[in-house]
DNA sequence: CTGTATTTTCAGAAATAACTGAAATTACAG
DNA sequence: CTGTAATTTCAGTTATTTCTGAAAATACAG
């Protein structure tokens, strides 16, 4: 495959970045080379483009397969498996948010509730209070996350967009009512 | 400096989840012990409770710095240097942000928009498209990080609590008018 | 200044992670 | 089934990162 100038920068770009993403320079450069193709692309293919090796290549494959980044694709007539990513960029943030939160987040929560929950040492009164404040931050955060995560993503371009100013609505929420429509008074359920 | 059962997993923990979150070993042990601890401690104590070299510790403590995750603290006749980590979660939360869209986002978004405004090569026009759509989606998202990133503590935990309700405010603001309260416009404050 | 306590730097060693080629496995057309 | 095209695995190699000890630099009391 053919690569411009500025698909080679886009790529090279997502190779240096991967160890600070934590993904490695292979693995990066294949994502953003899948990203950037139209059409599905077969691992020779990958491998030829970007000049890795061909096993190279595969375990690469298989590790974006692993954050459910990649799809696989066969065609009439040919045994090959190609590969594309998903179209929509919305939905590929939600995969990665996903699954960073999975392993960056999730094992940390479990281990301070197991530490929370065990019994309390001499002198440790501070550390364990820590431990809490930590474990009730993370927990509040990954129940915002999975709360919004239902909403559709037109509606939660709607709230990005508005930003900090939702925080008006909030304040005024006690002040108001409805005037238009059916129902006189709103009931925030909860 | 004496570790307890717990104090010894959550240090443990930080140092294994290192890697995924982009830092060393040695790193998130250090930030890890700091934490918990109540006073400040010297790099010598660092080293000697982990069982580092002091070299290391003194890396480490360096690699913190520039994440802006430590202070540095001087006793009266003594002219070592004591380190601690700011007390409020939230505070440290938001500089971890901060530091990780520093390192992480805006270098890709610089990339994006040089690459974005380069000369069009010939039959790029499908990936093109998918830069220039990566890059409305981080430009959307860090609009909205910054954006929130002046709603004071209090207020944005308001607000995460509330989670996607706030979309229900959303919808009906148009439908809506002050009824009760002294003031018949709210202002707020800035 | 001088001497000592403390921190930092850095070259090389040790540990870890990434990558390759060859061999093993799998998948499927005929 | 059989043969072959394709993918995966893995042991060994290469590259990168982390860590150390010794030496250099810095800080400051006297």
């Amino acid at each position: 495959m053919q690569l411009t100038d500025s698909m080679q920068t886009f790529i090279s770009h997502f190779g240096e970045m991967g160890s600070r993403w934590g993904i490695n320079r292979t693995v990066g450069q294949i994502y953003a080379l899948l990203y950037l193709a139209k059409d599905p692309i077969c691992a020779d293919d990958i491998a030829q483009t970007l000049g890795f090796s061909r096993s190279n290549v595969s375990m690469g494959l298989k590790e974006l397969d692993s954050w459910r980044l990649v799809r696989v694709k066969h065609f009439q007539k040919d045994r090959k498996e190609y590969y594309t990513v998903p179209e929509d960029v919305w939905e590929i943030f939600r995969t990665l948010v996903e699954e960073r939160k999975k392993r960056e987040i999730d094992p940390t929560l479990s281990m301070l509730r197991d530490v929370i929950l065990a019994p309390k040492a001499a002198g440790e009164e501070y550390s364990r209070e820590k431990m809490q404040e930590m474990h009730d931050l993370i927990e509040m955060l990954t129940g915002w996350y999975m709360d919004m995560q239902k909403v559709e993503t037109e509606r939660l371009v709607n709230l990005l967009k508005l930003g900090s100013k939702v925080y008006k609505l909030y304040e005024m929420k006690d002040k108001l009512t409805v005037i238009a429509g059916g129902r006189k008074k709103e009931k925030t359920e909860k």
